[in-house]
DNA sequence: GCTAAAACCTACAGTCACTAGAGCTTCAAG
DNA sequence: CTTGAAGCTCTAGTGACTGTAGGTTTTAGC
C-alpha cells in the first residue's frame, strides 16, 4: 500500500498500536526518528514499518524492552552468531514458566477459597477468614519472583 | 512475641516486606497511621500487624490494591452478606485465568520458536525471523486483555 | 553520661511501558 | 479559502512499589 510517506496516525493503524507509543518508541531511541515534513510531521517508509512490526509482536510476546532493543541490534549482524538471540528468547521463555506457575497456584488457591461453603456472612466468609490468614491455604503460593 | 511497640523495621520482617512498603500503605491511607513516639518513630500493635498480613497475603494472591481496600472495609461489617467480598474474589480469579490462558499461548509461541533448527546465523535464526512476522506463528498469542 | 552504630524520619525521584490531556499547528478535501 | 481531522510538543499520571539524600532518634556498650 502507500508505504512511501505514510503519517503517524496510518503507521499507528496498520500495525495495531496508537500513535503515542510510536512517538514514545522514538522518543527512548527504540525507533530512528522518522523524517518530517515541512511542518515537522512524521513521514514513515516500510522500513520503520517493519521495525515496528518486529517490537509490537515481541511485546506481544512478553519480552521487555531492553530486550527488544537487543534483539533489534542483532538483526543488523547478519553473519553472526544466533546463539545470544536465542538466549534472550529462552530466558523470556523461562520467566513465562515462572509466571504461568504462579499464576497456576494462585488460581487453585482463588478456587479453594470460592469453592467452601460460605456462612453468608462476613463473619464466617471463607475468603476473607483465608486472606487473614494464610495457615488456611495448601499451597506455597507466595511469591519469589513474578507478581500479580 | 514483643506485639506492644514494634519499630517498623521490625513489623516489616515479621510480615516479610519492607520499611518502604509499610510507609507506603500508610501514605495512601490503606494502613492507618501508628502512633508515634516522641520523637515521631512508629510503633506498631498486633492489629497493625493482622491488617498488613491480611493486605500482604492479598497481594500475594494478586489483587490490587483497590480491591484489597474494599475488602479491608467489608471485614468491619461483621454481620453484612458477604457476596461482594466473594465477587471481589471471583473477579480476580476470572482476572489470572484470563492471564493464565495469555501465558500458556505466549509459552507455546516461544517454545516452538527455540525448538526450530537454528542454521546458527542471524540471518536464518527462527527466533528473529518468528518476531518479524507473525505469520510464522500458529496460536494467536495477541493480547486482548492482560499483558506481558 | 557519652559515643557510635543501627534504625528511623521526610521528601522526592525513578521504575516499566505506556496513556491522557492541554494548547497549538499543519494537512488535505471541497 | 475554509474547515475539520490529524498532527505537534510538553507535561503529568498509571500501579505498586523501590531507592536515595540528608538528617534525627534510639539503643547498647563503656
Ligand atoms: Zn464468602
Ligand atoms: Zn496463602
Ligand atoms: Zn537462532
Ligand atoms: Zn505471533
Amino acid at each position: 500500500m502507500s508505504d512511501v510517506a505514510m503519517p503517524i496516525g496510518q503507521l499507528a493503524r496498520s500495525v495495531g498500536c496508537n500513535v503515542q507509543t510510536i512517538r514514545y518508541y522514538e522518543q527512548i531511541g527504540l525507533l530512528p526518528p522518522a523524517r518530517r515534513t515541512a511542518g515537522a510531521q512524521r513521514r514513515y517508509g516500510a522500513a520503520h514499518r517493519q521495525k515496528l512490526t518486529f517490537i509490537r509482536h515481541a511485546r506481544e510476546l512478553g519480552f521487555p524492552l531492553p530486550a527488544i532493543r537487543e534483539l533489534l541490534a542483532l538483526v543488523h549482524e547478519q553473519d553472526s552468531d544466533c546463539a545470544r538471540a536465542d538466549g534472550i528468547a529462552r530466558r523470556q521463555l523461562e520467566a513465562v514458566n515462572r509466571r504461568v506457575a504462579m499464576l497456576m497456584s494462585l488460581r487453585t488457591e482463588l478456587e479453594r477459597m470460592l469453592m467452601h461453603d460460605h456462612g453468608n456472612r462476613i463473619r464466617d466468609c471463607r475468603v476473607l477468614a483465608t486472606l487473614a490468614d494464610h495457615r488456611l491455604c495448601i499451597e506455597t503460593h507466595h511469591a519469589d519472583s513474578a507478581d500479580s
